[in-house]
DNA sequence: TGGGCTAGTAAA
DNA sequence: TTACTAGCCCAT
């Protein structure tokens, strides 16, 4: 047996099994125990495999006799720190999630499959005790060697990647080494370079700004919410309170939605801070580059780190300040696996590392309202738009009894057309993609539904397709119903490829630019589809919610939102924060420039009380009045919520373990004002993919009362026997869909 | 008799 | 989750 001083060495390990325990080894055969550090990956045979784990623990007993040997150590230093550690614990015990699972999550897949750290291991040139002593006549006939010797006098060691980037000539590099003046050394990793950009002089702050900015204390913990108008210039404020981390010499870490992550804002951060290192961690990059850009996070090699979600999970060697943009974005909360929220993380990690945490948005999640308002937040508000952009006027058209084409009142198609002829751009949202949401049969009534989900399919009539939206089944168009054989088939409703061909037709003499996930399958796509729109051309831009998010078109000054009602009736109770949220945000795309702007909202109820409220008073009353029916309805925010969830191709199963969780869980914990419970009941979307979904709602006025509960209910259902149903536990969950 | 299937169980 | 085993059916 392995000792340590006469102790027995006994690994814990984190296995990235769907188990919700840790499991214990022995040291690898070879290994000298003092090698083994917390935090360093080691390979496990697990039943018949061979798996990567963490170290998370050493330990000198365990209550298993026999212990089979850990195969391989791969990490010579810790990937997770203590403080990592600890937090990925927090949050596995938070969301009832198996540690194996977590720590996979915040690992990059690369990593996770086992490569070692070091292959992307950076080369470093640094001058020998020689180099540095040589008179400085010495090069005079060299200049390049002479300038690249005075570079790494001045500023140390430099990595061959940045060297290039400098543009110092290889030869230069060579001939020094060559002469034992200068020598490489493998060090830390670098990640993989922003496109360059012109440094940037930061802009004066005004008066609202500066409030904000002497209000978020250096140091210590705080967590502030900065609710701040769409062109308020909520990021210069993000920007200087990077700066004021990245003078104390500690890390930034900035968290973007999905589709947030763009090269322009990559572009922009990187002019700001021309001295310093930036990883940006999304789905976009290579295994081998998001691997690189992770570890230079985790080795403290970069100084600015900015990513989506699980950037969260990045260990960070000296974080000085999280921030969140967009904090409400959907894409925060992770949908499957350990599903964790890394907004709320955020604030998790900035009390661990005793920093500043600032969420940001024009339309806050009721959550951080809630939090706001009732103190636990601080709460700043920014509500001038920069410059001179005036906030734009926002008119309901009423749709119902109105002779519509294709969707637009006479008078919308009016206003788009008078945009465009003065030259100026107008942007046409429309929440579904396709031509239309639904193909029928006038003659029998034949709908064309999916086989797999209960939904309808899309007709996508370019591809000449039908296309379930939630399962990505798709069939081809057929020209007659398959039950009855009329060749009188209707297509119901409008998607984005339907307008698209009424607006090109009618405003021929302009480009009209289609922005949805069908004619976007790259990121570059997006840029170059959007090119002439922001080159200023007056053109027509129509599409999904990709347009609502963040981009910068000042020559929009028509913003018309086809159909406002959709969110207004939903079963979902979060509805219509995010129908208020998507309005806000597109709303906002109108006037950014010096151009006033002018926003259309057709609606068939007008008289909606939360329409009004929204169009009139704006998102911040209409928020704060869904706060007060959230109250009365003692939903969440105002008390905690949980799901437990199940699926399965038969539904009488899902039903009844959820059935059998509800009685596990009201003999531990029986209805009362603290802890309520509801269902099962059928998910909005019953059947997907061919299984039923249940859920059964948990709900606790504190969110402490919820763990204890849902970790028994967790060990029970781990026996589960029935290898057909899956279930989940959903801590805070986002949707009921 | 053995190949191929399913259901059940263990994983340190 | 994956990997294995025991038990079963049925074709050879």
């Amino acid at each position: 047996m392995a000792t340590n001083g006469g102790q027995a060495v006994i690994l814990r390990l984190a296995v990235p099994v769907p188990l919700r325990r840790l499991f214990d080894y022995l040291p690898p055969a070879d290994t000298d125990p003092a090698q083994l550090v917390p935090g360093q990956r080691i390979w496990v045979p697990f039943g018949g495999r061979k798996l990567v784990a963490v170290l998370v623990d050493i330990v000198a007993e365990s209550p298993l006799s026999e212990l089979k040997p850990a195969l391989e150590l791969i990490d010579k230093r810790p990937l997770f720190d203590d403080r990592s550690r600890a937090f990925l614990r927090w949050a596995a015990d938070y969301y009832q999630a198996p540690a194996g699972e977590l720590y996979a999550a915040a690992l990059p897949v690369a990593l996770r499959k086992g490569r070692p750290a070091d292959h992307w291991a950076e080369q470093w040139l640094q001058l020998t005790t020689e180099g540095k002593g040589l008179p400085h006549s010495a090069l005079a006939r060299a200049p390049k060697q002479q300038a690249l010797r005075q570079l790494l006098l001045e500023h140390g060691r430099h990595s061959r990647t940045r060297l290039k980037e400098l543009g110092h000539p290889t030869t230069a590099t060579r001939a020094l080494v060559d002469r034992g003046l200068a020598e490489w050394q493998s060090g830390p990793t670098v990640p993989p370079p922003i496109p360059a950009a012109e440094p940037a002089v930061p802009p004066q702050l005004n008066e609202e700004q500066q409030q904000v900015l002497a209000a978020v204390p250096g140091e210590g913990f705080s967590a502030s919410l900065l609710e701040g108008t769409t062109g308020s210039g909520k990021t210069e404020v993000y920007l200087r309170l990077m700066q004021r981390a990245l003078d104390r010499g500690q890390q930034a870490l900035l968290l973007v939605p999905e589709i947030g992550l763009t090269p322009q804002t990559l572009r922009r951060i990187a002019a700001r801070f021309p001295e310093h290192t930036i990883a940006a961690l999304h789905s976009g990059l290579a295994d081998g580059e998001r691997a690189r850009a992770w570890l230079a996070a985790a080795s403290g090699q970069a100084d600015i780190v900015i990513g989506t979600r699980s950037a969260i999970l990045t260990p960070l060697p000296r974080p000085g300040v999280v921030l969140v943009d967009e904090e409400h974005d959907a894409s925060f909360k992770q949908q499957d696996g350990v599903r964790y929220s890394a907004r709320d993380l955020a604030v998790v990690l900035a009390r661990n590392a005793g920093v500043p945490v600032l969420l940001g948005s024009a339309t806050p999640s009721l959550e951080s309202l809630h939090n706001a308002l009732s103190g636990r937040y601080q709460h700043l508000r920014l509500r001038r738009r920069a410059g001179d952009a005036k906030p734009p006027q926002i008119h309901v058209v009423p749709t119902l009894g109105q002779q519509l084409e294709e969707g637009f009142a006479p008078q919308v198609l009016r206003h788009i057309g008078d945009t465009l002829a003065r030259g100026e751009q107008a942007l046409v949202f429309i929440n579904r993609r396709g031509f239309a949401p639904a193909l029928t049969c006038d003659d029998c009534g034949w709908l064309a539904d999916c086989p797999h989900c209960s939904s309808k399919l899309t007709l996508h009539r370019r591809q000449r397709q039908l296309r379930c939206h939630h399962c990505d089944y798709r069939r081809p168009l057929v020209d007659s119903c398959p039950q009855c054989h009329s060749r009188s088939l209707s297509a119901l409703g409008g998607g984005t490829e339907r307008s698209e061909e009424l607006l090109a037709g009618r405003f021929a003499d302009f480009p009209v630019i289609r922005v949805d996930r069908d004619t976007t399958a790259s990121k570059q796509a997006l840029d170059r589809l959007l090119a002439p729109a922001r080159a200023g051309e007056p053109c027509l831009l129509l599409g999904t919610q990709m347009l609502a998010k963040g981009h910068h078109l000042p020559r929009v000054t028509l913003v018309v939102i086809q159909d406002a009602d959709g969110g207004l009736f939903s079963a979902d109770f979060r509805a219509p924060e995010r129908t208020g949220q998507l309005l806000e945000q597109v709303a906002g795309r109108a006037g950014r420039g010096e151009l006033a702007g002018r926003v259309l909202v057709q609606s068939r109820f007008p008289e909606h009380p939360l329409l009004q409220l929204l169009l009139e008073k704006g998102y911040g009353a209409f928020a704060r009045q869904l706060l007060r029916e959230r109250t009365a309805a003692q939903l969440p925010p105002l008390r905690a919520m949980a799901l437990v969830r199940a699926e399965c191709e038969e539904p009488r199963w899902a039903e009844a373990f959820l059935e059998e969780a509800r009685g596990h869980l009201e003999a531990m914990a029986p209805s009362s004002p603290q802890i309520q419970y509801l269902g099962p009941v059928p998910a909005l979307l019953e059947r997907k993919s061919g299984r039923y979904r249940f859920y059964l709602q948990v709900t606790a006025e504190q969110r402490g009362q919820l763990q204890p509960l849902l970790a028994r209910l967790c060990q029970w259902a781990e026996g589960n026997r029935n290898r057909r149903l899956r279930w989940a536990v959903d801590m805070d969950a986002q949707e009921l869909s």
